[in-house]
RNA sequence: GGCGACGUGGCCAAGUGGGAAGGCAAGGGUCUGCAAAACCCUGAUCACGGGUUCAAAUCCCGUCGUCGCCUCCA
């Protein structure tokens, strides 16, 4: 079998994937802070991380997939300036921010199984991890590594040579061009591990901690809750590329300080959808859900299959003309692999190029390519169907699960359509096509079969 | 302003030194009384201009364009 090689962002290289642990993997997907809906551009990361942990799967490991939700609001920027989401959304409805919280984290994992994205082993909420955060800020205080402003606890990033070596910061740039209020910063890029609540205000999530009474920073709670549940070096950790320069920095230099490991072994990122041209943003332009997806008619699979089109490490465009040529060709492939009834045997060429495809770095395009060679192929039913269903697991388009879509058809169109057959079998084709009109203007069209016609109704 | 990525047929998108994958749409065809569905066939001087090389979509330089990060973000 091919290795497994995997893109890995730390090295800037591809790398043979081998467990740290025997055939255990352990992997860490940075999850949504639920404030508010995931929106499909949210969604294609979790996508790619579904399809990393399949592949795995498929590679015979062992996989513990470890996802946070992030339920405790940060602030929207890392100066003292910005507003508390979660609160702010309490304020908004009225609604308290764990209510909140909770309502969102159901949306969100009801979005990941209409998409068809395994549920991650553990989930961990960040509000039920605070002394874990806390004793981790502790580690790294006892390791020299913060400093107190009057608004919380910072990270001195300047205690760290290789601070931003995941990003391949240009930290000498960044000073210089700095377009934020650094406030008591020592330094821009440093960054809280605990902010104090506001003098004077009784915030609604809030906990005692060793340096005064507030909540903790945003970047904590993975490097604390992945050491938890994965150990301090494990190996992959996964998010969308918007990661790299900032939260995935920081959860490094976090672990760095306290355990002098940089978290994982492999680093691996999503990026992003692109909407016109711009990206699919929480405050601006488009704001499209699953749930947006399906009150248009589009089943979210077909959106899971447009995804499969292009390579988890480019940039993939989204347009309706693209969604709806998704929406056919997935239309195609499950009548063909019902039509192809029960399965066989795998056909072991046709699987050795197909985990060729997934261990190149998850070539999906290409993977998905070998599907309409396999359909088109001369092998037996049997075997295209086994074979096809053995893609399936990565694909995760249930394509053994799906059926023809059952129809009632009311009983008058049905007496039209008998009708019609009537007349066409005596060759009065003039009248047949008057009924099927009658029949299309009622909203179902009729399909002519050599085992007589079928009535749908019209798309 | 600083840093970075990208620009492949109408749309989406693989391919990163030596045959331009695949899907959708379109056109043509087979089948059909006609359609529909299905199936078959057809199409790209790889943004532009230089350069390196026996050979470049692929490497280097420049130009133009688009996007991302630097502020919460997948």
């Amino acid at each position: 079998m091919t290795p497994l090689m995997l893109y890995d962002t730390y090295t800037r290289s591809l790398r043979e994937f081998i467990p740290l642990h025997g055939s255990d993997v352990g992997i860490y997907t940075c999850g949504p802070t639920v404030y508010d809906y995931a929106h499909i551009g949210n969604l294609r990361t979790y996508l790619f991380e579904d399809l990393l942990v399949r592949a795995l799967k498929m590679n015979g490991y062992r996989v513990r997939r470890v996802m946070n939700i992030t339920d405790v609001g940060h602030l929207t920027s890392d100066s003292d300036t910005g507003e508390d989401k979660m609160e702010k959304g309490a304020l908004r409805t009225g609604r308290s921010a764990w209510d909140i919280a909770s309502f969102y984290t159901e949306a969100f994992r009801g979005d990941m199984r209409r998409l068809n994205i395994l549920e991650p082993d553990v989930w961990t909420r960040a509000t039920e991890h605070i002394p874990e955060q806390i004793d981790m800020i502790r580690c790294i205080e006892e390791k020299g590594f913060t400093y107190r402003t009057s608004d919380g606890i910072y990270f001195d990033t300047s205690r760290l040579p290789d601070y931003g070596y995941l990003a391949r910061l240009d930290v000498e740039g960044l000073q210089a061009g700095t377009r934020v209020d650094v406030g008591e910063k020592r330094f821009p890029t440093d960054f809280a591990l605990w902010k104090f609540s506001p003098p004077g205000q009784k915030r609604q999530m809030e906990w005692d901690s060793p340096w005064g009474v507030g909540f903790p920073g945003w970047h904590i709670e993975c490097s604390a809750m992945s050491e938890k549940y994965l150990g301090p070096f494990f190996d992959i950790h996964c998010g969308g590329e918007d990661h790299i320069p900032v939260h995935h920095t920081n959860e490094i230099a976090q672990t760095e300080a306290c355990y002098g490991t940089r978290l994982a072994n492999f680093w691996m990122h999503g990026y992003f959808l692109q909407l016109g041209d711009a990206k699919m943003s929480k405050s601006s332009g488009e704001f499209l859900r699953v749930q947006t997806l399906i009150d248009q008619g589009y089943d979210p699979l077909a959106y899971r299959f447009f995804c499969l089109s292009a390579h988890y490490r480019a940039k993939l465009n989204f347009t309706w003309e693209g969604m709806d040529g998704a929406v056919t060709a997935l239309s195609r492939l499950r009548s063909a692999a019902y039509e192809l009834g029960e399965p066989g045997e795998v056909d072991p060429g046709f699987v050795d190029r197909f985990t060729g495809q997934v261990n190149d770095d998850l070539n999906l395009p290409r993977a998905v390519a070998l599907v309409w060679e396999l359909l088109r192929s001369d092998l037996p039913a049997p075997t295209r169907k086994a074979t096809l269903l053995y893609f399936d697991q990565i694909l995760g388009l249930d394509l053994a699960g799906w059926k023809p879509e059952e129809v009632s058809v009311p009983a008058e169109i049905l007496a039209l359509v008998d009708e019609r057959q009537k007349a066409r079998k005596e060759k009065r084709f003039a009248d047949a096509d008057a009924i099927r009109a009658q029949v299309t203007a009622a909203g179902f069209e009729i399909e002519d079969t050599p085992q007589g016609p079928r009535v749908k109704p019209k798309k």
